[in-house]
DNA sequence: GATGAATGAGGGTTCATTCAT
DNA sequence: AATGAATGAACCCTCATTCAT
């Protein structure tokens, strides 16, 4: 992300401008309600320049996708690679789920979801991607994770899969229904603070190492 | 649901064969991918039928929304009233968890859901009348039966509220994302039963109650 | 072919106009240089209604290629069922090759073609359709005609799909080429007929049976 | 041809390059379905290169179809001059039917044949190049070897160049069309072999001298 | 009330061409 | 001389909507 100082490759420049505002457009009218032509019109710039940058409408939202989804699962994952001491696996679980619920209930993260959803029966495919760059990941990672603290003695889960699986759950709850269908606001800091508190203290009663 | 014997004045059942047709293909294929001249091929009327009858594909839609949100969630909540003994409240819960997973697993609901959630951003009223007439009465009647469960020694849970919201979430798991993204099919009987054994599982260990 | 006084439905009226004007258009330009919006404009309609009656470009082309093509083949095979008595198979084939040579030497046959050439290596299926239904029907018309005759007795050909193929080449003759590219005029009814006499000529040269 | 060691200007090498290039694209996808970008993609430098060389499309076709059309037919006719005893005839006119056919079934020809056709209406001067250059000279090359053959007694022709014709329609055959309409692969060495062996065969029993 | 032909604005996309660098 | 970003008109096609019958 060189976004600070550093000038950009004139290409690379336009490349980021046209990026933010289809993403404003996508994001205010949804997929298909957005015209490459309305893109265009906010740009200042003719739809051929749109398809100098992008080869097709469905790319042009993929990336948005990439770029959005992409780093929110390598910044949740951070600091999941060490870990000692049992207190460290609720250190780790803890952050780790506090930065997946911000990131859930962040408008962009939720927008995005919309969109995807609604497209879901249009074009599996752009959802696919989604899953694999996003939710996938994470759970992936957070699988490793418990899977090395396993080993070390910190957990004890027969299913390191689904552990990971019911983690996330618990952390989502029911509130993040309510916050996608644009019923709630986002919770504050400090709500997600105790939600996912409460959810490390049942994945520990479920999972935990009874120390001696 | 006035569909028996009753004759419908003329007018009044050509209105209600629209709408079935129109829900179908809704349904089908989502709004905005659903054309008026679709609905109107698969009636075998005119579009100009259509329009006879609702003054905009729009208004279709919303009398769809209003006709279905009247029904739902009775269903799931069936047998939580009564329940003695712990086996009791296994047999209920894996009940209610099987019918609750059955029905976020048909296509119908997820067809529905996904409508609403990309019509959210716009029309946040229809989600909501959505929200209250299903998800929270679910969680309601849920979080009362775990309360006189509790009042009856039966678990033993802090916040019933919280309780509930985690066993449906630990029922909905992560596939149900794969689902709504239209990336894998259903899953089977088999696997909803697998799955709800081990939410119940795990509820248990949270909050079941000891035997001496 | 109901065109004659008898007033036509009016939808098959405005379709028969269409193809008429349709017809001008690509004639005039050749089938990718003509676009949907000058057919519109010509006919004094909207491109809109255009789809009405044509689901495509393409299938718009089609129409004319069966339209021009189909009655051509018959026409040329009429009174090719008969046939008694040598002298009989040599009037056969000429007329035969009259109609199957004024039929190419038409300006709408020509014209056709020349797009289907230039199109054939973009859209093959057009070039089939044209092929199918014009040439190879009056290829295997001819063949059928001849194997009668051999039957008969009249004809002493080992492989009448090869004779049939061979007359009618030696009917097109190299000034076709010219014509199709535009060089020379069409010829003659009267250079027409010797040129087909010479060609049955030769064919009975090859083909013909010795009479004691 | 010139290419040899004599190094060209900077310029004319460079657009030669392109005319290279341009030829490749041009006959891998027709005249109006090659872009601009297609050529300057493949030729690896700018759109904007291309017309610094050539002021439009058209042109540079144009220039094609000039260098392309100052070659060729030298190669059929080759060993039409000497030719002595009837076997001779059988064997020159089949080598020249084989090196024919190769030639109207090579790629190359039928595709600058389909553009010359193509727009054979918007530009005859094209067409008549072509046409004079190549089927004219062909067809006049073989009716003066007819002409030397009767004045040898080897055949007994009243119109040589008619005969010629002939000889050339009976090889070209119907499935010249197919191919020419993409419908069939070329034929391959041995069927032409054949198919050329039937015409040289019908041709000596039209014209062939019976030897006592 | 039902029809279905007609509309025309708008969809995504392509492309020959221009022009500042 | 070479570039390649920008253009904008034109492409085929779709669709919600209207209206004369």
């Amino acid at each position: 992300m060189v976004k600070s100082g550093i000038p950009l490759a004139p290409r690379e420049e336009r490349r980021e401008t046209i990026m933010n505002v289809a993403r404003e457009v996508f994001f205010e009218h949804g997929y298909s309600a957005t015209s490459m032509s309305a893109i265009a019109a906010r740009l200042g710039g003719s739809k051929g320049t749109l398809y100098n940058y992008f080869k097709s409408k469905e790319e042009l939202f993929a990336a948005q996708v990439r770029e959005l989804c992409g780093e929110a699962a390598d910044r949740i994952l951070a600091s999941t690679s060490v870990g000692a001491g049992e207190g460290s696996v609720i250190e780790t679980l803890t952050g780790l789920g506090e930065r997946y619920l911000s990131h859930l209930y962040s408008e962009q993260t939720v927008k995005l979801f919309r969109i995807l959803v609604a497209e879901a029966q249009r074009s599996p495919e752009l959802a696919r991607m989604f899953y694999e760059v996003g939710p996938a990941r994470g759970r992936k990672g957070l699988e490793a994770y418990l899977e090395s603290a396993k080993v070390q003695g910190l957990i004890d889960a027969p299913d390191c899969a689904f552990a990971a699986d019911q983690f996330l759950s618990l952390c989502k709850g029911s509130a993040h229904l309510q916050f996608l269908l644009n019923l709630i606001a986002a919770p504050t800091r400090e709500e997600i603070r105790q939600h996912v508190e409460r959810a490390v203290g049942a994945f520990m009663t479920l999972y935990g190492v009874m120390r001696p």
